[in-house]
DNA sequence: GAAACTATCGGAAACGATTCCGGAAATGGC
DNA sequence: GCCATTTCCGGAATCGTTTCCGATAGTTTC
């Protein structure tokens, strides 16, 4: 392959070209293959070795003889390009096992494709479920998860906030720790044209969709469920004060006490941070009081789970002596023995609104008169199980 | 700010500057703050406003007055920089909220600090104790996760490997799904030298760290349970054949039943996809049957658990007329009712042995004479639960 | 006081892609 | 055949960094 070669403008084909006298002083043409004629052709130089390494589309270009604007074109799907052109460039990325530099792609259009999604904790029945949901929506679409934990830390949390900006994510979707009541580290990725979404533990500081179960509804359908069982002396178990969702639950549930005119007196309110660390010590205190409620919302199923195995070992009778509903339905609530009554909340769901709601406010990035700070409540749905189903007595 | 500026080389203080006469022909320069002499100053230039966008530093450089090598090389803690210089060129970077582009980092570093996890399904209490475990290795040493869903479908794994090539992954941990019998999308990767690492769901034909618990040895352990539980008509049920793991269980139940001189009849011996897709059919036929097995070895927990609600549909009396095992002891095991016998896996450590191991093979990434192809088999663990805790007949 | 060395910094070339702009060849119309 | 239009492609700038290679002024050595 010393002298040069030409190739057919129309098939490419390097073999099999004739010349064919000259037309305006330019030399013609003909290929036998497409019976046409045309007088400029590409030139064939002689080709380097292909160097080892990664595979660019400079090393497709110099392969196929183009230029590496014609071969991003060819690989984009461009309109701009002659179909036997792109058919030869495909053909050799593939021969090469060409892949596509997303990092560099990235770099230029500014777009990662990509959603960062912060919970306390990965392994969590809820969170797992709601990184799921979330999937569903963003997968098909393009976007991969860069999934992270806080481990109810804020400042792991502000990390990872951080972490993502520096990788220039595309949107966040967090729920926060019970530690944070600052933030800023959201704000500033929003700053930096970031939408963020939050679920399940939202806030009204950060201008953003919020997707959340009604809590507050939960509680009353919760605490309504009980009276209507024919409980009379109801108490209330739950974690943080700092937690919204936490005191929204809570207001539910002395609301609709208050509604019955009922009272709650104070030892059968705890919300502690120290459930969540040590509940069974405190479980035990509580149920071994003299003078204890004969049923119980627990804020969480996890905490209506500590309750259930508690009262066991002091052989209460679930649900006559005391019953027991918790609050969003965990796949443990089903299987336990009593079977827990709970508020269910649709985890996958709340994923799928969060992302979708996310994906929205990406579309509208650049256009200063969307706005979306709109709080979207899921119905929570009354899961009755053996824990409180006793007849009225 | 019309006329230039002369900063101390020295502090980098713009006012209290005067001229000190000349030496060898150049100005000469004397600063009252660090009382110090000097002839080449930094001149200021009127300083353009600082446009709006994205914050580079570029911005900084113009900012500061200096070239952006020395921007770079102050926020890199390199040492070929003046303290007092880094210390302003940081506190600009403050002051303008400045946060790296990571993405234009990784184009120039060759290492985007990110490990893709592949696995069947991220809510499974497994894979998502798996991933969390993996975190707990990987956060610290500054890599994020992209966390991945096959579905147990070959066109998604291969879809999400080649998804994580794109994006330059510096490591892949998988565990494949039902249907992959090829695996040429991960030798892929390994040619554009990308290090993967398999957990559980394991093969031999990639190059790679295998991490998995001892299968066998687990469904010995498993069997010999039952065997000494005095239960003589023991019966499989299993997954996909597809699966190398359930083989390996498989394999221990019979080769152990062998050492017994106990027989397995076929009809006993239940090892089809459906079983994940109608499990309940499938399970009310066998403990239908008449001459049906006293005692089962359920592959998973997830199929252990249907067996004891169908058992329970039935008034099968557990663990008397039917004992259950089950394998991997999921969250729901220890909660159901009778509690569910099973092998325990350590699925965290798994996690964190995996990302260990991929680690390793990354540090050694261009290290030619390095090889891991070696499989790490974690103990399993009997955990005795009600399903088969009776005294021996 | 010259030479050698050191500290500190700037310039410019990468990294791998996309995309705007313009230009040549081919095509269509008459 | 000539002109206008379309088709197709190459050049070069750009995205935001890092880093190698020099350059210069200051410092030290003898």
């Amino acid at each position: 392959m010393s002298e040069q070669m030409i190739k057919c403008i129309h098939c490419r084909e390097v073999s099999g070209i004739r010349k064919t006298g000259k037309i305006r002083g330019r030399q013609r043409f003909y290929c036998k293959y497409c019976n046409r004629h045309f007088t400029t052709g590409i030139i064939l130089e002689e080709r380097e070795p292909l160097k080892k390494g990664e595979i660019t589309i400079k090393d497709i270009a110099a392969e196929v003889g183009v230029s590496i604007s014609t071969v991003s074109r060819a690989l984009n799907g461009s309109k701009e390009i002659h179909a036997a052109t792109k058919e030869m460039i495909l053909r050799k990325a593939e021969e090469l096992d060409y892949q596509q530099h997303h990092i560099a792609t990235c770099l230029v259009r500014k777009q990662t494709f990509t959603i960062g999604i912060i919970v306390p904790e990965l392994k969590t029945d809820f969170y797992a479920n709601l990184i799921s949901g979330a999937n569903e929506i963003l997968r098909p679409k393009g976007y991969k998860i860069f999934a992270m934990q806080s481990d109810e830390s804020l400042e792991h949390e502000i990390a990872n906030t951080n972490a993502l900006i520096a990788s220039r994510v595309d949107g966040i979707i967090a729920s926060t720790t019970f530690e944070t009541n600052a933030f800023g580290h959201f704000e500033r990725a929003r700053q930096k044209n970031i939408p963020v979404a939050f679920f399940s533990r939202i806030n009204n500081i950060v201008e953003s969709p919020k997707i959340v179960v009604d809590n507050y509804l939960g509680a009353q359908m919760a605490t309504e469920h009980l009276i209507d069982k024919g409980y009379k002396k109801l108490g209330f178990l739950g974690g943080s004060v700092n937690l919204h969702i936490g005191n929204l639950r809570f207001q539910g549930f002395m609301d609709t006490l208050d509604r019955h005119g009922m009272k709650c007196p104070d030892q059968w309110i705890i919300r502690e941070d120290e459930l969540l660390s040590d509940p069974h010590r405190i479980i035990h205190e509580l149920l071994l009081n003299q003078d204890r409620p004969d049923a119980i919302f627990a804020m969480t199923d996890i905490i209506g789970i500590h309750l259930i195995t508690g009262a066991r070992k002091l052989n209460i009778d679930i649900p006559n002596e005391l019953g027991i509903i918790g609050f969003s339905d965990y796949i443990v609530s089903q299987y336990i023995s009593p079977g827990l009554s709970t508020i269910r909340q649709p985890t996958g769901e709340i994923g799928k609104e969060a992302a979708s709601r996310l994906l929205l406010a990406i579309e509208h990035k650049n256009d200063k008169t969307f706005r979306d700070n709109t709080t979207t409540f899921f119905k929570p749905e009354l899961v009755v199980r053996a824990s409180t189903d006793r007849g009225r007595p």
